[in-house]
DNA sequence: TACTTCATGTAAGATGTTACATGATTTG
DNA sequence: CAAATCATGTAACATCTTACATGAAGTA
């Protein structure tokens, strides 16, 4: 596992959950982590294929119903793998968020501050009511109760990082109207 | 400006705010946006000269004390473009936050979990001393009113998130602690 | 039949980091 | 004088998204 490849990791990781095929684990993401993490088609069929190449997963062919389908299997040795992933501190994740980044220069365009604030909260807002949805899905259908631990734990995040974001974006709308009247 | 180019935005923003050399404008990064955005020098170097080519900035050599110093100076276009940028709605960022996806799959690693809670609080309590050291930095050096406003907007954005974090890192290691008391 | 969803994949290009090369100036 | 900092840049590589190509199966 060349440097750290964070993708494939994210793909080890799903497929420990339950088998999967690539269409599979586009949705699963979706349903479940997309608010923190997210990969595309482009990334998710080449990398599959070096999973197996590398010995962690393995392809069975399955059509259950009729559609052809490659269903990957994590093997055992894609499970260490992963454990050992695990086993390492999280590297810090540089985030860019363009919304700030806007806010940070609306000096020079005063009159777009508060449109831009009031996207974030109502962004923040949308994702408040689909992680209660995701909420609902996991503690539907997630038999595991590690599993189910772990993703409340990240849900909360979620859930806390949605409300900070709408109070904080209250607060500045507030203070910006107090500091400019007109 | 052919797509969106975020770095590009990013390099015009902060010419806006004074001319600068692209060994400034890393540096200015680190110290200001530093927590939300990060520019490497193979993106600046590049990008500046992107800037000037396409009439957004021109460079002026100084050489104010000795060393040699390109000052990149913003132009009446590029503070065009620059509002034009502002005028639009900010992009979604997708983010990808390692710890949590680390998290995440902790079910098969269930020894590992609290290792990356108490990670990532300690990295969120070190974060909130280095915003109260920016806080600091840019109440101290900033003439601009409006820039300042900005700027506390956005490290309240900061810092309420690196609180979030602490707080909700505490929590579910207390949470871990109950319900596995062994 | 037409549209949507399921399903797999590739190619091109944008984006971004890391490592390296180079050298001047300042500080200890 | 040595080390750190100031200062600019490039090349190689890694990463990631978008758009496209293809086609089967289910649904209106």
């Amino acid at each position: 596992m060349a440097k750290d490849n964070r993708s494939q990791f994210a793909l080890l990781g799903l497929l420990s959950l339950a088998p999967m095929s690539g269409y599979d684990i586009k949705g699963w993401i979706e349903r479940s982590i997309g608010y923190f993490w997210s990969e595309s088609y482009g990334q998710i069929y080449p990398q599959l294929k070096r999973l197996v190449e590398r010995g962690y997963a393995e392809v069975r062919a399955e059509q259950g119903g009729g559609r052809q389908k490659k269903v990957y299997h994590l093997t055992d040795d894609g499970r260490q793998a992963l454990r050992a992933w695990l086993a390492q501190p999280a590297q810090a994740s540089p985030q860019r968020l363009e919304f700030l980044l806007k806010l940070f220069f609306c000096a020079e365009a005063p009159e777009c501050t508060a449109a831009h604030l009031r996207q974030e909260r109502d962004r923040a807002q949308q994702t408040l009511k689909e992680l209660k949805a995701i909420e609902r899905e996991l503690t539907d259908n997630c038999e595991d109760e590690h599993a189910l631990q772990m993703s409340l734990i990240t849900l909360n995040y979620g859930l806390g990082l949605a409300r900070h974001t709408v109070r904080w974006a209250n607060a500045s709308l507030e203070q910006l109207a107090k500091g400019r009247p007109e």
